[in-house]
DNA sequence: CATGATGTCTGCATCGTTGCAGAGCCCTCA
DNA sequence: TGAGGGCTCTGCAACGATGCAGACATCATG
């Protein structure tokens, strides 16, 4: 069922192809009986344009696409959410892939097959793929960064100040005099980047008030699950001296800490306090609803998209680290 | 920075043009000589083809689009990724889009000026649009429902026996002795017949036990959220007689209602026992976990997807109404 | 040696649209 | 009257790829 083409309309209506074109696009000057005639036509074959060939034409396709690493974790359904909003209010739209933080995939997305052709920009939020072969691969188009990974300067890079989210976090519970503050979530290799920055947080956290850091407390996270989550609370309870507070790296992680918490029949925030970060939706309905750090995510979004489109188009500035505010929420869960 | 094409190739290799495009699909016999030749000049230049050309000249791109209500609830993200792993294997990519049950969005997929010729097909799970209008909008691709809404006949479409779902768990409910059952989540008008249909499963569960159903403890909401369930729950407590038990029409509603009953001080599933339906993940980790009845999300997708390339194949067998199977699954909050 | 079958390779047309240059036409003004 | 300028409208070429028909060379066969 292919649908009709300007060629079908102009011989209706009775007129050059391009006429027909003119009128569809509003273009150039047509002589008011014209218009009629043409949009009669159009209106009676019900034509509507075929984007690919205008894409064709024109060089772009109005699409840009975006990976993350999966979409049913929350932060990423509600990023995306902002990013489709934001690429909306300038008249595109957005494939949506999911790497499942595969290595494989993320190559996939810039490797030679990939559909990157068919796309205008690419929002990537990388979990395994490494700088160097980032910059290595030759991409046809804008690539920006969201989030994980520092790429020094290669590309553009859109998060928040990671070390200060996880800082104040910190601070935050050592302000209720907890002093066995525990962090749920370092990833001390290669591509962990983010949970390193938030590692630093925390510890810049303890030195200011010239506390030392009980590495025992430290629990590292392979993914930031809630089930990963789970598992470390467990761990930090059965210590001979179990932490008063906890630092999770994300709200998922800390809401599979305080699920384990209260299994174990601890009290929060009396017993221990519970900060994550991320501020999805989920946190404001637990029980106890969680104290977080909130990134700006619609910013987030707008920003990316901005500079994605500016690359689009050219007008690129400098690849550059965008620092995207963000604040501290406190809940139940720390509100003792 | 547009790459290299065909033509530039083609010109390094000495080759013709058609040589190349046959090389690069791994077409017809080229010699091995050339093969060699030609597959060194496309490494040189790193040539990429050009998707859209290529769509333009075979009539499909490839990529279906996934239009939902809203992406960060849980159920359609983790819908969207079934969908989108679903599609992958046949491989398709999937453009997503979320349309906040708003009626225009909905209207815009479908509409003279949409990118739906961009599309190979559209899987559409619609709030707002009514179904005399989807089937007169003239569609020039095919289009599969999803979940919500009946359309008797005219379009493919996919969801879970809701009737039956609902019934389930309430008799779950009533079997455990709970004789005060409420309902969260019912929309007694046009656009809300998926909770209709729960409603349904509701009364029948009541009236083969040959019990009642007292109407005031069948609880609309306008939408399917959190907070919303929260606020039916807090009338539901203010009830003279309140409910020993509740059927919230999804687990967003379930978790808000067990939120305010936490908070009220019941005692979950002492005093109220909580079903839900959808089965997120978040309801494995909640305080308590949540019971609830899990649709085979993946099978959803992947009967969506395929029903879908069928009939974009041409292979389309009649419209028809495609039921997924569900089961009840029992955690804490009700497993008192 | 003529014939036809096979195997390689090429050029042209085409997908549906838009950019560009220019063809008519009418009007104005010297 | 005729040169010049606007206004409409048209046809051709092009975007980058693939389908098709056919050209050419090679080879086996009777």
């Amino acid at each position: 069922m292919p649908g009709p083409t300007l060629r079908d309309v102009a011989k209706r209506a009775n007129v050059s192809i391009r006429t027909v074109s003119n009128v569809v696009n509003g273009y150039a000057p047509v002589s008011d009986e014209l218009r009629v005639r043409v949009q009669a036509a159009l209106d009676e074959l019900d034509y509507r344009p075929n984007l690919i060939a205008r894409n064709l034409k024109q060089g772009r396709t109005g699409m840009i696409a975006l990976a993350v690493p999966e979409l049913d974790v929350p932060y990423f359904a509600e990023l995306v959410r902002e990013v489709i909003t934001a690429a909306r209010a300038h008249g595109y739209v957005v494939m949506v892939d999911q790497t499942d933080g595969d290595l494989e995939r993320e190559r996939e997305l810039l490797g030679r097959d990939s559909r990157a052709t068919m796309f205008d920009g690419l929002l990537l939020s990388p979990l395994a793929i490494s700088a160097d072969e980032l910059r290595g691969r030759g991409n046809r188009v804008p690539v920006v960064l969201l989030g994980e990974h520092i790429f020094n300067g290669s590309f553009h890079h859109v998060a928040i100040d990671n070390v200060a989210a996880a800082r104040e976090a910190t601070e935050h519970l050592l302000a209720l005099g907890r002093r066995r503050v525990a962090a749920i979530g370092d990833q001390p290799y290669a591509t962990g980047e983010t949970a390193q920055l938030r590692t630093i947080g925390y510890r810049q956290a303890h030195a200011r008030r010239g506390l030392d850091v009980d590495d025992r407390l430290v629990v590292p996270t392979p993914r930031f699950h809630r089930r990963l989550g789970a598992e470390a609370m467990e761990r930090l309870l059965a210590l001979p001296d179990p932490p008063d507070a906890v630092l999770c790296y994300n709200d998922l992680l800390a809401l599979g800490a305080m699920r384990a918490l209260t299994r174990a029949g601890r009290r929060i925030p009396d017993d221990i306090a519970v900060v994550g970060i991320d501020d999805i939706e989920e946190g404001q309905y637990s029980t106890p609803s969680l104290t977080t750090v909130a990134p700006d995510k619609a910013e987030i979004a707008r920003r990316a998209v901005g500079v994605l489109l500016q690359s689009i188009n050219g007008a690129a500035p400098q690849p550059a680290e965008i620092v995207v505010p963000h604040r501290l929420v406190v809940r139940e869960s720390t509100a003792g």
